[in-house]
DNA sequence: TTTTTATTTAGCAATTTTGTTAAACAAAGA
DNA sequence: TCTTTGTTTAACAAAATTGCTAAATAAAAA
């Protein structure tokens, strides 16, 4: 995460970002945040009215990331269907690397007890449809021509958002339970790049 | 979870259990589970040393379920290779559907900032070894038959936990972000065991 | 320079959470 | 019955965390 020369509040706000995002803190209180960031506490008080605000700035930016990458994804470009998923996850994947824990905190900040992440909610559907008629096109094609299995645009998202987002998660796992080391990690991503696309697409 | 006339102890495991497994509290408090389970909080220090043990207790029989599953998917019976990879997805999916943030559960206490969560780690490799092994012959065959792109283990083994995995934890998303309700999140979960089979060999 | 404004700091109060203890209660055995 | 043991409760102390404020400092404007 950039932090260089930031003015304060940008710094605390990148700070809780790496701390949730990236190390998977996801407990992290103002203290630490402010500890690591190298500020006063109070400051997080002075910028934001307190830790829950900040929370829910960082979950914005977080939701607005998400928002974007799925926008990015449907709303074509003038490439093909395929190239465009080619495209995501390659994205994908270097996003869930540098972040790999943005989702989860999303998720566990919505399953929090007195949560209120209503900004979520997409007003009318629009994402939703907006997504489904721009993919299905090109997936049934492809499902025609016998090069992708039979099955709708929410499982083909699924499986693609899965295939990437899973292995970030997973990380620590990988590492202590099968000692995968950073290395052998990078490498195995960097590698999935391609092999998502043959998972996903029979014919490659 | 089953909490039928169980003693304190057990109560208070599977309430905390619920809690992080199912409901994916992972900030739950020692006041929360208590009040959940119809406990006084004391007897949390009463039973289990304090908040740590508990901890400790809910994340070994995390640990133990896993492992318990791996060994499943790769201590061969005798069926073929496809087949235990089939077996291995419903009760996977399953599983999920039980207790969809038990891998998330994991992770985040790993992340944890005192946490020292070594019980998790295989100790001569064992583990990894007999995995790799088992699966390599079966995966080799199917490469070589065109059925599977080709990969190594640890790719394949990655590949299946995602499919299977991230749509549990995903749920929230799904249903914040493009209103999937409780009746379609569970058909398309259902759907996925025959579709993860598809997906990750080319021939079916 | 002086004044004003913005930023930062330290410290304290309020709240929450954890950890401990002594007493109350209940069940089982002598 | 009485005693012992195990379990539960309530109350309290200790620690951690949040929220707030007044004073100190730095920066900008007059």
């Amino acid at each position: 995460m950039p932090v260089v020369d930031a003015h304060t509040e940008e710094l605390i706000k990148e700070t809780a970002m790496r701390i949730f995002f990236v190390e998977g803190r996801l407990h992290a209180t103002t203290q630490v945040i402010a500890k690591e960031a190298g500020v006063n506490r109070g400051l997080i008080y002075y910028y934001f009215k307190g830790r829950d605000e900040l929370f829910e700035v960082v979950f914005k930016e977080a939701v607005a990331v998400s928002r974007k990458r799925i926008r990015e994804l449907f709303n074509s470009k003038e490439i093909s269907f395929r190239e465009k998923i080619r495209e995501f996850v390659e994205l994908s994947i270097e996003q869930h690397l540098k972040y790999p824990y943005r989702e989860m905190f999303m998720v566990t900040e919505i399953n929090r007890d007195g949560s209120n992440m209503s900004m979520l909610t997409d007003p009318g559907g629009e994402l939703r449809n907006e997504m489904l008629h721009s993919i299905s096109e090109g997936l049934k094609e492809e499902i025609k021509n016998g090069h992708v299995p039979k099955m709708s645009a929410e499982q083909f998202i699924i499986n693609t958002l899965s295939l990437c987002a899973y292995p970030a998660l997973y990380k620590p796992m990988l590492q202590q339970t099968i000692k995968m080391d950073e290395l052998a990690y990078l490498k195995m991503m960097q590698e999935r790049k391609q092999l998502i696309m043959k998972v996903l697409f029979k014919d490659i």
